[in-house]
Order: structure tokens, then C-alpha cells, then sequence
DNA sequence: CCAAAAGTGTTGCGGTTACACCCATGT
DNA sequence: ACATGGGTGTAACCGCAACACTTTTGG
């Protein structure tokens, strides 16, 4: 990694953040890393860095998702541009935020040099941040929880089958609050979005559940809720 | 106005590019600058510049805003931002989008080296314009058709007192539609978001309308339509 | 047989839509 | 008196919310 010495730069440069959410056991979680170097050692933030002269500024934002963290081929746009002035002590540094979904899976994240601690965090538990980075959070969850409500977005936090309940507590958790499961399954199927497989959950000391699939994978502006 | 070798630059440059609508004769209007230098000599474009080291991002939309046009204290909001690689024939430059709001009045816009030429023009009649200034036309039409749904941002458009009939316009125009003039005052008076003036219009060869005002000019949630 | 989660319909309410005529003014 | 836009109420419909019991499996 070549050192970059921020004094240089006589105009602002551009940085990409990536906030990356998934739900773990009816909560939602974002993934830090821990910096251990600049003004904010030790703290967590977000993953992200320089855009290069020669990539466009998602596929910054792509590269940085996909070093950091190994995540590619997930759901990524852009959120919101952070511009103030002081926003980084060490110089004039403008960040394009974007927001990642990610199904709850066993990864294998990296470390490098610049951080040695990878890890989910519970929105709730989220202490001071580096940065801006804790705004840039709070924006990214609203922004999660309207799409939640008129796209089909949810489909990129579940695994390719799942079951309805598995569905519904999805939006249990993002939205924080409770919602009737006959009025959501009802809802659910009038809009014609999924379909159920011939498979069934298995092992649980209950009656089994019918799986589904999404019929389509992509973003759909859908009123789901 | 110093001038800018934009071979200079290593690194990626920011810049703000602000789309300012207006609605002048039941017609939805962006303002245009005509630029005489550059790539685009010749061509419209939307009033913009480079952010300064010094100033947010924010402030730079807002100051190129008011240089270009002369226009401060309208709606102004961050729209989204353009970082293809090639956007620029001149540098790398990613731009951070603002769209505005005015309300028609008769604005004395200046001219300077850059362009002797600025105008309004109807979204309809827009033909090629520089860099991807289409795009972000495009986007910031779909933002502000959607905001037009969900807050009481049309405030903006509006003068301070209007008639029923103007703000019924002024839905009509930028939405495209007809909306029925019974259930659109039941709706807009249930939302009790403005208030009758003691005044009417007069002059004109018909029944005088009531004024009205906006109860709050800063942005409100308000499910409208 | 018991525990646990899956699965399934009906009713009432409220908000949205559709729709047509009289009123106040200027010419 | 007539042309023009201002201003007003009601009924049908539809989508949403509230609500409880039976089914299927494993232990």
C-alpha cells in the first residue's frame, strides 16, 4: 500500500464509505473496521478509501467493499455525498457514502495493514465512531428502512430460499415494529413477487415451513408496506 | 476569474452542478447557462463550478447558485453524485448535484465571461446538453416529482399568498396529471398545512379566488397525493 | 400428549375516487 | 346576459387493520 501524504493535495479529493448491513438473529448490524493508524486509531469506522483518478467513483466504492471486506456481487448505491470541511482533520477529503446489503452468511472478512479488527455491529450498540461515519450511519438506515417499504429490496438480505416468517421478521427488525401475519402474507402474495418452492424446512421441533424465492432478484419499485 | 490547468491535477476534482426549476405558465422550466469556452462551447448547461478547498459543498452549490444566477435563499437540496470517469473531456471532475427551487418571478440574471447567455427552458424542449447534464436533469425531475407526493415542498414554487387553483397547477404540471379539484381542496385542508388570507385576487373577469398561505415554509413530511 | 411454529378468512372502518351544479365578478 | 373560473357535498368502492383457531412436526 503506497503511503499517501495528505499535505500534498491542494484541492479536495474524493473518498468512498460503504455502509454494509445485514441481519444477524433479529438485529441489524453493520460492519466496521478498527483503524490502527491516523487521527482516529483505535476507533471503529466504516470501510472505505480514495477514489482513484481512473475508476469511477461506484467502482470505488465496489473495490473498497470488495478489499476490505471480500463482499462482491451484493446490492450497492450510492447514499449521500458528505461534504463539510473539517469532516477529515488530516485534509480537504469530500466522501461519497453508499449503502451495501448483504444475506447473513459465514464470511471470511481480511484484515490488513491499516486495521486488524473486522466485525458486525448492532446498530444499537454503536458507540463513538470516527468521522462523520456515525451520520453517515443514521442516514443510511433511513434510507434502508423507506426502500424497505416501496421496493422489493429485501430480497438481497435474504439467502435465496427462505420462509415466510424468515420474510417477515426481516422487516420486523429493519422497520422495529410488529406486523400481522396473515395481513403481510396477504399483502405479500397479492404483489406477486415471490414463489414458493417444492421444498420444505427441515429438523425444527415444529411444523415445517414452505420455502420461497424471489421471482426476481433485482430492485422493483414494489408498495410493500 | 483565475484561470484552471486542468492537466494540473492528480487527483479526481469536485465540482457542484445545481438544476433550478421553476414554473412559469403551467410549464415545469430549468435554468441553463450557454457556455462560450471549453468542450462544450456553444452548448447549455447547468450552473455549476469547482468546490474550493476552503468551502463545503454545500456552500458551493449554494455560491455558484447565487454568482450564476443571482438566486439565494430558495429551496436548495443535495441531489446525487456523478463520478464517471469520462464525464469530463477536460480532467477528472466528479460532481456533486444540487436541485433548486424558485418560484416564478422576474429574476435579473447576470452574464459574465463564461456565458452571455441564461434562460429558462421547458424540460420538454431541452435538446443535447454538455457533459451528462441530461442525467442529472432526468434525476432531479424524478426527485422532485417525488417529493412534490410526499412533503409540502411546492411551498418553494409558490409565492408567499396563491389561490387554490395555483397550488392545484402547480401539482397538475409537475406530475402530469389531472387531479380533481373537489378531493384535492378536501385533502390539502385536511392536512391543515395552510391558511386563509382576509384577501382575494382581483381584476380578473371572473369570481375572485381566496389567497392562501403556507402555514410553515420549511420542509415537512406530509403524505399529499 | 405436549410444545412450538406454520398456516389460514372475515369483518369493519377510513380514506380515496367519481361525479355536477351554483356563485361572484367583469365585460 | 353571458363568459369565466371559484367554490361546494355525497355515495360507492377498495385497501388496510384487527382479530383466533387449526395443523403439522419433533420430542
Amino acid at each position: 500500500m503506497k503511503k499517501i501524504n495528505w499535505k500534498n493535495f491542494k484541492h479536495a479529493v474524493i473518498a468512498t464509505d460503504v455502509v454494509i448491513f445485514t441481519v444477524i438473529d433479529n438485529e441489524l448490524k453493520v460492519l466496521l473496521i478498527k483503524t490502527n493508524k491516523g487521527p482516529f486509531k483505535g476507533k471503529w469506522v466504516l470501510p472505505g478509501g480514495l477514489v482513484n483518478i481512473k475508476e469511477s467513483v461506484d467502482n470505488s466504492a465496489a473495490k473498497h467493499l470488495k478489499n476490505k471486506t471480500g463482499l462482491s456481487n451484493i446490492y450497492l448505491e450510492q447514499l449521500y455525498s458528505f461534504g463539510e470541511v473539517n469532516r477529515d482533520p488530516l485534509g480537504r477529503v469530500v466522501s461519497v457514502s453508499y449503502f451495501a446489503l448483504a444475506p447473513n452468511k459465514e464470511y471470511q472478512f481480511k484484515t490488513t495493514k491499516e486495521y486488524d479488527e473486522i466485525a458486525w455491529h448492532s446498530i444499537n450498540e454503536i458507540k463513538k465512531l470516527g468521522y462523520d461515519h456515525e451520520d453517515i450511519i443514521k442516514l443510511a438506515i433511513i434510507r434502508l428502512k423507506s426502500k424497505l417499504e416501496y421496493t422489493n429490496i429485501v430480497y438481497s438480505l435474504l439467502p435465496t430460499e427462505f420462509t415466510f416468517t424468515d420474510l417477515q421478521k426481516m422487516y420486523e427488525t429493519i422497520l422495529e415494529r410488529k406486523i400481522d401475519k396473515r395481513n403481510f402474507r396477504k399483502k405479500i402474495l397479492s404483489l406477486d413477487i415471490i414463489k414458493k418452492t417444492n421444498k420444505k424446512t427441515i429438523g425444527g421441533a415444529n411444523r415445517p415451513a414452505h420455502l420461497y424465492k424471489f421471482k426476481n432478484r433485482k430492485l422493483e419499485v414494489v408498495e410493500i408496506i
